[in-house]
DNA sequence: ATAGTAAATGCAATTTTATTGCATTGGTAT
DNA sequence: ATACCAATGCAATAAAATTGCATTTACTAT
């Protein structure tokens, strides 16, 4: 699946701007969340940082983007299935959050239904795991 | 299961002072679980803003207190269950984050387990629904 | 192509949140 | 009572997020 951020605007009626190309680009160029900071060391001196802001509210609001936000309150990016919508977005599948690298995974799992308790309606739910990811054990096994 | 703050101290080598008291009070007058903001607001003449840090991140630590994040990115405290030990905590029980009183419930319900993908450990999981809570649905019906 | 319009951006200022260093206070053991 | 060390408060700093406004830019209509 690539990535196309020019028809990605088309679709949501979203003006065509350089600054809202690159972010997606960033954003599609790894398959793992990328989390606010490390989305402004990179852009930082390409755009402005309330315009980074900016872009990625927007992103999500449209549901081209979904948020993870992770241990430390850290909000992290990553492009969204293509059925989300604008008020409705269906990313339930569960996050791995690897505590060496911190990177965030979304994960080909779907989140399992939990029974709530009597009163409590749930509308939406999210799951995140903690631990060593794919790449990080592999790679403590050489150390 | 009443909450002795003192006791609690006592049993986790801390020492007894007035602010770590009222912190501990506060938390344990509701079930649900209290944001840093809110803390902040009600301890804020009593205790400086630094040290309720301070003491939230070694109640924290102790594995007195266990940290929920919000869709925000903001501090949840809710007490822990009796097992949590200073390295592992034991609070892997679904929380309930209500999106019309942003208040967060621990819920009596156990985090289903969940395969991983090969490579990836999970070491603990974290699953918090969103929706509308007891109270408010009791609420929004008398409107 | 040109001009008009509304939206997006950048910059500066402000606010909110969190962290650090250090002097003072206060709890605990002897 | 004293001494010791941890915990607190305060001030300074850093980091993160928000707001207002002037300028630029994309799109639309002509
Ligand atoms: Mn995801
Ligand atoms: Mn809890
Ligand atoms: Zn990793
Ligand atoms: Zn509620």
């Amino acid at each position: 699946m690539h990535i196309d951020p020019v028809n990605i605007l088309k679709d949501h009626d979203l003006k065509h701007t350089k600054q809202r190309v690159r972010v997606l680009e960033e954003i599609a160029l790894d398959t793992v969340a990328i989390s606010q900071p490390e989305l402004e060391k990179k852009l930082g001196k390409e755009i402005d940082r309330v315009t980074l802001y900016r872009i990625l509210n927007t992103y999500e609001d449209k549901g081209i983007l979904h948020r993870i936000m992770d241990m430390n309150g850290t909000a992290n990016y990553a492009i969204c299935s293509s059925s989300c919508t604008e008020h409705h977005h269906h990313d339930e599948h569960v996050h791995f959050n690897c505590s060496n690298c911190q990177k965030i995974y979304c994960l080909d799992v779907k989140i399992p239904s939990i029974k709530m308790p009597p009163g409590f309606t749930a509308s939406s739910i999210n799951t995140t795991a903690y631990g060593i990811c794919e790449k990080c054990s592999a790679g403590m096994k050489a150390d």
